[in-house]
Formats: C-alpha cells, sequence, structure tokens
DNA sequence: GCGCAGCCCATTTTT
DNA sequence: TGGGCTGCGC
C-alpha cells in the first residue's frame, strides 16, 4: 500500500500499531487527509480503526494531541477510546484534551467565550429536570394554564428547536402553533431570557451558544478551526443539524474531518438525529473517501445473513454488505408461543439449559422493544432464582435524592441558583410553603433578582408574617453559613456538613418507606463521589455533564435491557422476544413517523440481530397482555423479511397446527394468528392457563388448548364480498379471509392481503 | 403536611 | 394491569 511508507517508523517497516488491521481498518487509519467517511457495520472493528487512527496522527507527528478534535455521544465511549488510545501511545493520551463528548466539548469552548452569549462563567448546566421545571415556571409567568401545557411539553419542543439549531428568532413562524395556540416562540424567548437571568445553559445550549459565538466572531471561529487540524467523529448517524452546523463550521477550513458511522444502526431519529447527515456526507464534502468496513467479526454467517436480509428491506440506506469468514454455527431460531408469559417461560428455560452447558448467565442478553415488557422477564427471573440485571431506568444522577443533594451543593457554590433554591428550600419541610414561596418569587421577579436576594429582601420588609419570616431567617442563615464553611472545608466534610445539619439525611432516616434504606445509600454514594474531587466546583461540574451511572459489575447475570440500550453491545447469546406487530415495529412509532419509522424500527431490529455473537432467538406471541386487557398479536413484519434459509423455526408441534411443519404457502407464521378473541379471554380459558403455569414447565394444558384454538380461520372481521377501506389504498372488496390476514381487490390499488386491523368498513 | 382514593395514561433516551 | 399524579379530607 502506498500509505504504509507514509506511517513507517523510524526504523524502518509498518508500525506495530497497524499491525493486525484488515485493509479496509488500515485505509480508515492512514486516510487522514481530507474528508473520509468510514461506514463501519456492526462489529467490523470499528473502535479499532478508530483509535489506531488518532495514534497514527500523534506518531507520525502530523498533530500535537491538542490539536485532535474527536467528539463522541456518549461519555462511555469517550471514556472507551481514551482508554484505547492511552494503550497505544502511553501517557500522551492524557493531552487529548478535545476527546469528549459533543456537550463537554460544547461545554469547554462555551466557558471561554461565555461573555458573548451573556453568560459569565463558570455558569449553571441544566439538566432535562431543570429544563422541565424552568420551562413550567415560564409557562406560569406567561399566564397560561399550566394544567394544559406541561414544562415537560414545552421543554421537549425547545430541546427539538434547538436540535434543529434554531435560537428563537430563527424558528419559522408557522411553527409557533406547536405548542400552547401561537405562544411557543415567545415562550422560548421567555426561557432563554431565564436561562440568561439563571446564569444557565441547558444541554442544547452548549452547542447553539457555540453556534452563535462562531456566527458572531469569526476570529474565534479561525482560531478554533485552526487548531483542530484533524476531526475524528464517530456514531455520525446519530447527529442531529447543531450537531451538524457545528462540525461543518469547525471542519470548513482544513477539511480533514473522519466522520465513522452506520446508515443501519441509526435509531434515535426520534430525538433529533439525522440520518441525512450520513447520507449525504459526500455532497457536503466533496472528494470525501468512503471507506466501508463489512468485515464482521463478531457473529456467525446465518446471524449475519438474517440482519442483512432484514435490513435489505429499508429503501435509504447506503448499502453494504456484512461478512464474515467463520464458518458453521446455529441458524437463527425463531419461536412463536402462544402468550408472553409462555415466551418468558421458555427463554428463562433455554438460558437455564445454556447455563447447564457451562455458558455464564453473563452471556447471555433478552433485549427488548419497551421497557414494560421487562416485568414478564423479571418475574420469570425471579420465579427460577436466576440472577440478572436491567440496564437503564433511572440513573444515579436523576434520583431524587440525589438531584435534592446536589441542589443543595448547588446553592452553596451560588446563592442565586434559583432552580436549586426552589427544589430544597423546603425539602425537609422548614415551614416554608407554598404561600411563602410564592412571595419569594414574586419579588426576585419584579426586582430581576435571584429568590435568595429576594429572600434577604422579604427579612427586611413587612411583607411575611413572623412565623414565615423566622423560617426563612433560619434558611438564609444556614446557607451563608454553609458557604463560610466551604472556604475552608473540602468538599466531602463540606457536603457531609451540609446533608447532616440540613436535615436532609433525617428526612429519610426518618421515612419508613422501602426506598429510604436505598435512598440513603445513594446518599452516601454522593459522599463518596464528592470526595474524588478537588473542590465543590468541578464535582458541580462533573455532575452535569459526565452524570453517567456506576455500573458495579455484577459477574454472572442476565443482561436484559432494551434495545436502544443495547447498541454498541455484544453478547455471545441474545433473546428478541415480543416480535409482534403493534409491538415490535411499535404502533406508536408507526402511527407518528409512518414510512420513515418503520425503517427506523426495522434497523432496531438489525440492531439487536447483530448484538449476538452466537446464537439470536427472536420470538412472538400470539396472545399478549396489555394495559391489563388480552390482545391477539400477529407476528412482526420483521419475521416475515428474515430470509428463510437462516432461520430454523422452533415451534413447539401442535401449537402452531400447520407451521410446525414448515412454512404454510401465504406466511410462514399465519397459524399463530389466533383470532377468537370470545375463545381464549374468558375465565375458563385463564384458569387453565394459570393451572397449567402451577403444574410444570412444560404445560400439556397450554399446548392442548393452543392446538384447539389456532387451527382455522375463526370468525373474520368481514364477510367475502364485504366494502372495505384501508388508508393507503383505498376502497375496495374483500375477496377471502383467514384469520386476520384479509385479501382485498382494491378499486386502485389491485389484489393485496392486508391485516383486517386497517381495514374499516365502507 | 400527609395519606388515601380515584383518575389517567401508557416507546425508545444521551448529554 | 399498575404507576404516577391530583385533589380532597384530616
Amino acid at each position: 500500500m502506498a500509505g504504509l511508507a507514509e506511517a513507517a517508523s523510524p526504523f524502518g517497516g509498518a508500525p506495530a500499531y497497524l499491525e493486525g488491521l484488515n485493509d479496509e481498518q488500515r485505509a480508515a487509519v492512514l486516510a487522514t487527509e481530507g474528508p473520509v467517511l468510514v461506514l463501519a457495520g456492526a462489529g467490523t472493528g470499528k473502535t479499532r480503526a478508530l483509535t489506531t487512527r488518532l495514534a497514527h496522527l500523534l506518531f507520525t507527528g502530523k498533530a500535537q494531541p491538542y490539536q485532535l478534535l474527536a467528539v463522541t455521544f456518549t461519555n462511555k465511549a469517550a471514556r472507551e477510546m481514551k482508554e484505547r488510545i492511552g494503550a497505544i501511545i502511553g501517557e500522551r493520551v492524557e493531552g487529548l484534551q478535545w476527546l469528549g463528548t459533543f456537550h463537554s466539548i460544547g461545554a469547554q469552548i462555551l466557558r471561554r467565550h461565555a461573555e458573548i452569549v451573556g453568560l459569565k462563567s463558570p455558569f449553571t448546566i441544566l439538566d432535562a429536570d431543570d429544563q422541565a421545571r424552568l420551562a413550567k415556571q415560564v409557562i406560569e409567568a406567561a399566564g397560561l394554564d399550566e394544567k394544559r401545557w406541561s414544562g415537560r411539553g414545552l421543554a421537549y419542543a425547545i430541546d427539538a428547536w434547538k436540535n434543529r439549531g434554531l435560537t428563537p428568532d430563527k424558528v419559522p413562524a408557522n411553527e409557533g402553533w406547536k405548542f400552547a395556540d401561537g405562544k411557543a416562540i415567545s415562550l422560548y424567548r421567555d426561557y432563554q431570557e431565564r436561562l440568561r437571568t439563571l446564569n444557565a445553559a441547558d444541554f442544547g445550549d452548549l452547542l447553539i451558544h457555540n453556534l452563535t459565538i462562531f456566527g458572531t466572531h469569526p476570529d474565534i471561529l479561525a482560531q478554533y478551526q485552526d487548531r483542530f487540524r484533524y476531526m475524528l467523529v464517530d456514531e455520525y448517524q446519530d447527529t442531529n443539524v447543531a450537531q451538524y452546523l457545528w462540525l461543518r463550521l469547525l471542519a470548513q477550513k482544513r477539511r480533514n474531518i473522519c466522520c465513522v458511522g452506520d446508515d443501519d444502526q441509526s435509531i434515535y431519529g426520534w430525538r433529533g438525529a439525522e440520518v441525512e447527515n450520513i447520507l449525504r456526507f459526500e455532497k457536503d464534502f466533496p472528494g470525501a473517501k468512503v471507506i466501508r468496513l463489512e468485515r464482521n467479526y463478531r457473529s456467525t454467517p446465518s446471524i449475519l445473513a438474517a440482519a442483512s436480509g432484514l435490513i435489505a428491506a429499508n429503501k435509504s440506506r447506503l448499502c453494504k454488505t456484512l461478512w464474515t469468514d467463520q464458518e458453521g454455527g446455529e441458524l437463527v431460531k425463531v419461536r412463536g408461543v402462544w402468550d408472553g408469559e409462555e415466551e418468558a417461560r421458555l427463554i428463562g428455560e433455554d438460558i437455564e439449559s445454556e447455563q447447564a452447558k457451562g455458558r455464564s448467565l453473563s452471556d447471555m442478553a433478552v433485549l427488548v422493544r419497551a421497557s414494560f415488557q421487562m416485568r414478564a422477564f423479571e418475574e420469570r427471573f425471579n420465579t427460577l432464582g436466576l440472577s440478572y440485571r436491567v440496564v437503564g431506568g433511572p440513573r444515579f444522577y436523576e434520583r431524587e435524592e440525589v438531584r435534592d443533594a446536589v441542589a443543595y451543593l448547588r446553592l452553596v457554590r451560588s446563592s442565586d441558583d434559583d432552580l436549586a433554591f426552589d427544589r430544597i428550600a423546603n425539602k425537609p419541610a422548614r415551614k416554608l410553603g407554598g404561600q411563602t414561596m410564592q412571595t419569594i418569587n414574586a419579588l426576585a421577579r419584579r426586582r430581576g433578582a435571584s429568590m435568595m436576594a429576594a429572600s434577604r429582601a422579604l427579612l427586611e420588609s413587612e411583607e411575611l408574617g413572623a412565623a414565615a419570616k423566622g423560617a426563612l431567617r433560619k434558611f438564609v442563615e444556614m446557607v451563608d453559613r454553609w458557604t463560610r464553611e466551604s472556604e475552608h472545608l473540602g468538599p466531602r466534610d463540606l457536603t457531609e456538613l451540609v446533608l447532616e445539619e440540613s436535615g436532609y439525611t433525617d428526612y429519610w432516616r426518618n421515612n419508613k418507606s422501602a426506598k429510604a434504606d436505598s435512598k440513603l445509600d445513594n446518599l452516601k454514594e454522593v459522599v463518596q463521589a464528592v470526595s474524588e474531587f478537588e473542590t465543590l466546583a468541578a464535582y458541580l461540574d462533573h455532575v452535569a455533564l459526565v452524570a453517567d451511572r456506576n455500573e458495579a459489575d455484577e459477574a454472572g447475570a442476565v443482561w436484559l435491557m432494551t434495545l436502544h440500550a443495547a447498541k454498541g453491545l455484544e453478547f455471545p447469546v441474545v433473546f428478541l422476544p415480543g416480535w409482534e406487530e403493534g409491538v415490535f415495529p411499535s404502533q406508536r412509532s408507526l402511527d407518528e413517523g409512518g414510512a420513515a419509522a418503520l425503517e427506523e424500527e426495522r434497523r432496531l431490529a438489525y440492531v439487536g440481530i447483530t448484538r449476538a455473537r452466537e446464537s439470536c432467538r427472536i420470538s412472538f406471541a400470539a396472545n399478549r397482555q396489555m394495559y391489563g386487557r388480552w390482545q391477539t398479536a400477529l407476528a412482526s413484519r420483521f419475521v416475515d423479511e428474515l430470509p428463510e434459509r437462516d432461520v430454523e423455526v422452533v415451534s413447539r408441534p401442535g401449537l402452531y397446527g400447520k407451521s410446525a411443519a414448515g412454512f404454510p404457502s401465504h406466511s410462514r407464521f399465519d397459524a399463530a394468528r389466533v383470532d377468537d378473541d370470545a375463545y381464549y379471554d374468558n375465565p375458563g380459558w385463564k384458569r387453565a392457563r394459570a393451572a397449567a403455569g402451577r403444574a410444570s414447565p412444560s404445560p400439556p394444558m397450554i399446548e392442548g388448548s393452543a392446538r384447539e384454538v389456532s387451527v382455522g380461520a375463526g370468525a373474520a372481521k368481514f364477510a367475502i364480498g364485504a366494502r372495505v377501506f384501508h388508508q393507503k389504498f383505498g376502497y375496495g372488496r374483500v375477496v377471502a379471509a383467514e384469520g386476520q390476514k384479509v385479501t382485498v381487490h382494491f378499486d386502485h390499488s389491485g389484489d393485496k392481503k392486508v391485516v383486517d386491523s386497517f381495514l374499516a368498513s365502507a
């Protein structure tokens, strides 16, 4: 390769760090100049190529550590990258000060130029919860009905605009109707005004303010453009418009930008990610080199083939074909089951049998579309005594008690932090009820002062009653005392003092609920976390930006998580339950996002399958209890999209009638489509199921009953010859019906087989 | 300020 | 079905 000479070490030959890379990975490392798009399929050694690339830039002296900009989405990814580069280059890795998440780098830049956008450094960084509270205040202040218009709703709308890089003056006027009858834009403006008063920035601002600074101060932009000789972006398919604009500005001058991503794994569209960014990279950066990493080191041929076959149904993608030189391995297993309970039971059995064969529990994962699906598995695992761990859920720093503790510390750092003041002034109760707080708030607004300042003023006036005044005085003096103490106490001692003196720890000690113990533990964790920092300010900065969970590694437990949470992970054995229409693809997603959303759901399925190294087991249930009622379900269309030759159907004989022996003509899983609601949604059926559940792990009763139910068409909702209407195909006449699948001769679209729930009588 | 009954709602989530 | 929130009564 021509590039090799360029990368040669002073001692001749290719440097050691290039060894073991395949040609494409090597190309991704060596193509240092100009725009490069690396399309890295799942399991193709992306991180390795990426970290080697950075190491290479440093080794060859093309850049100093501080001249490299490397952006990721999550702290975890940033940490991992840093570790792996460190393994190659050693201590120099510490100089990579511009390796981090979009937000932490945005914050770093903003801190240096905060005054341009009307902030003083250090400013407070608000998280989602603070945002919603602030938004709520804005709604109240505007005199709107807060019941009708939630703070969260406004925060969501504002976030969506910020994702698109829109400041209030740039929001298209017609979008004001998205919220509060046309007042949305002025509320957005109010919200930004409040942020400025609070000397705070929300997550979106960290980038938006950067854009403003770059836009209004070309000299500053030029300074960063010069500094960042080489730019690297991970998970490019997840970037939103604001991030895209930010990158484009910074890359404009040197054009040494390398974006790495996989359009097939773009699953955050609902959060503002634009797959478009990756799809049009070559247009944005003419002359871009595109390198495809397609050799997969993770999965068996069948797993890859199944995933590839599925994703091929998507239209908007930059086609990649994963391949492997691995051979053999089991087929992807697809199993139809009677209901969700049975699904959980069978997966539990599978896990136990894998375990019996000597596989560790932590080699197995159950990946679901939505967290409500987890309950069935948790219950089953508890019954079996299988240890499992749920990934996701409320993060450490999102927990009530942790946020409260942090609010106390924030108030000590800056007594003007109104959000913190508001949060803990009366927690634990100090007789500062709603009335008093409103008085404080009102005065603060009138004077454009902080709540703490307003409180001091109120103590000098006659506006409050004696009791309230006394309570307020105690609180103010307490905070003042902590602030004085903070000058000579270390962060740890200070935190302990504040939590004790405030009565906050006692507040939970006196709480008899089951939660109290873990809350107290979490408070101890906060103290522990604080002790690792030199100053309180350093800790608070960390909290805002690097607020991830301390995931204690618990060996020997099955993983249970959402598909979203599983991105980037891999497991020898993966279970993918709940592949039913309405669940996966999610009905809500389809309703709200149409065809584009369906493609995103399909990518999610692709992500799920490609997590598996050796064994991938998909399942779907004919019946599922949702929101307390039984519902029949159709096998997901994704099941039908799996290539037949890579799939093995493992439904038990009898349970699915004709599908047991093979694939019925029109759909392989049609027999799972049970339609006679009345038959199983009655007490007798439920009793039978309950009895079966108690009796033995393999319940003959379910099998017996199911055989009777599942065979035959049952009562179709539409008679042959009936006139019907379909959203997409229009009017037509029913020509055949089997189960929930109805064949309709549409007036303008010809014959189609559709699911009856999409039809209305016409 | 607390506890309880009734009511409403119900993806995916990082920073 | 069940969790979270609200409004009411003490």
